[in-house]
RNA sequence: GCUGGCGUAGCUCAAUGGCAGAGCAGCGGUUUUGUAAACCGCAGGUUGGAGGUUCAAUUCCUCUCGCCAGCUCCA
């Protein structure tokens, strides 16, 4: 057989020779850092004979591919840990995730940090062990038969949900074996650094009427470099919090007597959501949106012809009574935009009509699900519904798209990866309106030469959609944009427009939102720049501080300077030396730090630092304007909706 | 909603059945200060809430509210 090394040379080989022979005759050297293979683009194992002509490549820590199988080594190793130190528990189900693993056991009782230290240390035993694993495949038969007489009562019941005639897989390494489809390391020595993370409860099969399993996180790496950098992002992460953020710059609070999910905004969060809110609002208007309001409540019978009571209900709050009829508090703002729309005869002309709002919805979310600011139960929607005539969709989508590119690259978010949700099998509208839309949608990110992932049936029930993902400082994903088309709320409310062949039609609806919800938003935000916001979202820009008393009619006249020219500055004429005061003023994430003393006085100056100890040098209050007014400036992208 | 953990001063945290404590913040004073914490003093509490066990509960038990980590949920 002929074997070729992907991008190198081949080589002709008798058959039954190891992938990892195959790789070493094809001149790679084959080191630990090797630990596995791509065969004609699968990955396997090493250990496994091949018995055709293939290409093969090596699979390494550095491909994603690579790192799931060596987090998927390291949870055997610590489910063979747990097996070796609680004899008791069953090994459920363990898979890699993205940067750790996790392994989910049947046991009688939760794990305690104790018992994690006893297993860590096991499982550093078992990397010394240098256990080689192996790969044997049983019938589905003998699969039972050998989970059962081992007690495995989960893996059992895994296997019976197996097609009949497959041979099934099974690792060991040592006395340990379990259930897998693999592929695995080589050995158990090839785990370089290995922590346990947490533990938490978790459904089997992840269904709450099942019984409750222990699971254990972990994370490995091949070095300790690699884990203790993982970690010190676990750190990062901790730190830019906002929950603690929001609290250590008194931005806002959750206090438990208004309420779990009701956020109070204090004054200089307040400040931020309104700079946020005034953008919002001028770059709607600039870009042909119509600004309106609506009530937090309306008539319960609005939210049956929406269909919200019949497919919403359980997460909005209970109607009240009021003078015979139900009131429902807002769960949505798309009703009450469409009674905008249908307060007149609209023509084909009037098309596109986009009605805009920074519109507060209520829901009532689950105790569990409640996350700072992440998730919360009052909340504003920077919302907006688009009311188009079916040929109108692509372009509109595309209007939607460079704005939405737009408004969120002025808040400092570069990366984004882009879905397009195709129809799923519960759905309203015929298969015209679905084909017309999706193509629309489609139509829209190739005409922008957007690239996107395709999720085939994850649409809503109502309409195609595409959602927009940015990526924070830390790498980490957030979904907060999303357009979406809808066939149902039309034709619920019977929405018409006249044609110009003087009929009457139906329009196509499309919600977008951008920030998604501005609570989110802000503490996405807040991560994001670990509270130091850009300039022009600083809620206090400049402190100038006096270094004595003989400063204070000087600092006086600078903030008063600095005000005038629309900034936000603070003077600072505490009876404290100036390092408390640059050390309160760092704390506070302030962009800005403007001392005068008597040289400075003497000079017209101010000496100027920046956030985080820049030495700027000493400027007049002209010339720190003029740094203000660019650093404002510069935050706002060029940019600007290319339509 | 489910599992586990937690709830003490404005904040961060001590005290494990026996007088509720520290640092920071606050207030009063001294100090007039040069780029991330000057010094002295004062005040600050229904230990989340309700009930129970006990001579005695922050500590043990029950219920409840909230928070945290997950699970589930997110038409």
């Amino acid at each position: 057989m002929k074997i070729t090394l992907k991008g190198g040379n081949s080589q002709v080989l008798e058959k039954g020779q190891t992938v990892g022979a195959a790789l070493k005759a094809c001149g790679l050297s084959v080191g630990s850092d090797v630990l596995a293979a791509k065969v004609n683009g699968v990955v396997v194992d090493l250990s496994r004979p091949l018995t055709e002509d293939a290409v093969v490549e090596p699979v390494r820590f550095d491909s994603a591919e690579g790192r799931e199988v060596y987090r998927h080594s390291s949870t055997h190793i610590m489910a063979q840990a747990v097996k070796e130190v609680f004899p008791t528990a069953q090994v459920t189900i363990g898979p890699a995730l993205e940067d750790s693993f996790f392994y989910d056991f049947a046991f009688e009782r939760p794990f305690t940090p104790e018992d994690l230290e006893k297993i860590e240390a096991r499982v550093r035993e078992i990397i010394k062990r240098n256990l080689p694993v192996t790969r044997k495949e049983l019938s589905k038969q003998e699969a039972i038969q050998f989970f059962q007489s081992r007690g495995e009562a989960y893996k059992v019941e895994l296997i019976q949900g197996f097609p009949e005639h497959e041979p099934i897989s099974a690792y060991s390494q040592g006395e340990f074996v379990d259930l897998c489809r693999g592929p695995h390391l080589p050995a158990t020595g090839h785990v370089g650094a290995f922590k346990l993370l947490t533990t938490a409860g978790a459904y089997w099969r992840g269904d709450e009427r099942n019984p409750m399993l222990q699971r254990i996180y972990g994370t490995s790496f091949p070095t300790q470099a690699e884990l203790d950098a993982y970690l010190a992002r676990l750190e990062e992460i901790k730190r830019r919090d906002h929950r603690k953020v929001g609290k250590e710059l008194d931005l806002i609070t959750i206090q438990d007597e208004i309420g779990p999910g009701l956020v109070l905004w204090h004054p200089k969060g307040a400040l931020v959501r309104l700079l946020i809110e005034n953008f919002w609002r001028e770059q709607h208007i600039k870009d042909g949106y119509d600004l309106v309001y609506s009530p937090h409540i309306a008539r319960l019978d609005l939210w049956k012809t929406s269909g919200h009571v019949d497919y919403y209900r359980e997460n909005m709050f209970a109607p009240m009574k009021l003078e015979g009829s139900e009131y429902q508090l807002k769960p949505m703002n798309c009703p009450y935009h469409i009674m905008i729309y249908k307060s007149h005869l609209r023509s084909y002309r009037d098309l596109p009509i986009r009605y805009g709002e920074l519109g507060t919805v209520y829901r009532y979310e689950r105790t569990g699900v409640l996350h700072g600011l992440l998730r919360v139960r009052g909340f504003t929607q920077d919302d907006a519904h688009l009311f188009c005539r079916p040929d109108q969709i692509q372009d509109e989508v595309s209007r939607v798209l460079d704005f939405t590119f737009f408004v969120l690259k002025s808040f400092g978010f570069v990366d984004f990866e882009i879905f397009l949700s195709t129809r799923p099998e519960k759905s309203v509208g015929s298969d015209d309106k679905w084909v017309l839309a999706t193509d629309s949608l489609e139509g829209a990110l190739k005409s922008r030469g957007i690239a996107f992932h395709l999720d085939e049936g994850g649409g809503a029930f109502y309409g195609p959609k595409i959602d927009i993902k940015i990526k924070d400082a830390l790498g980490r994903s957030w979904q907060c944009s999303t357009i979406q088309v809808d066939f149902n709320n039309p034709e619920r409310f019977e929405l018409s427009y006249i044609g110009e062949d003087g009929k009457s039609h139906q329009p196509i609806m499309i919600h977008r939102a951008l920030m998604g919800s501005i609570e989110r938003f802000f503490g996405i935000l807040v991560e994001h720049y670990g509270g130091a916001f850009p300039t022009w979202l600083a809620p206090v820009q400049a402190v100038v501080m006096a270094i004595t008393d003989n400063q204070r009619e000087y600092v006086n006249t600078v903030v008063a300077q600095l005000k005038a020219a629309g900034f936000r500055a603070d003077a600072d004429l505490r009876n404290e030396k100036i390092g408390f005061k640059i050390r309160e003023a760092e704390k506070a994430k302030v962009p800005y730090m403007l001392v005068a003393g008597d040289r400075e006085v003497q000079s017209g100056t101010l000496s100027v630092r920046g956030r985080s100890g820049a030495n700027l040098g000493n400027m007049t209050g002209a010339a720190v304007i003029d740094l203000l007014r660019n650093d404002v400036t510069r935050a706002q992208p060029e940019l600007q909706p290319t339509h």
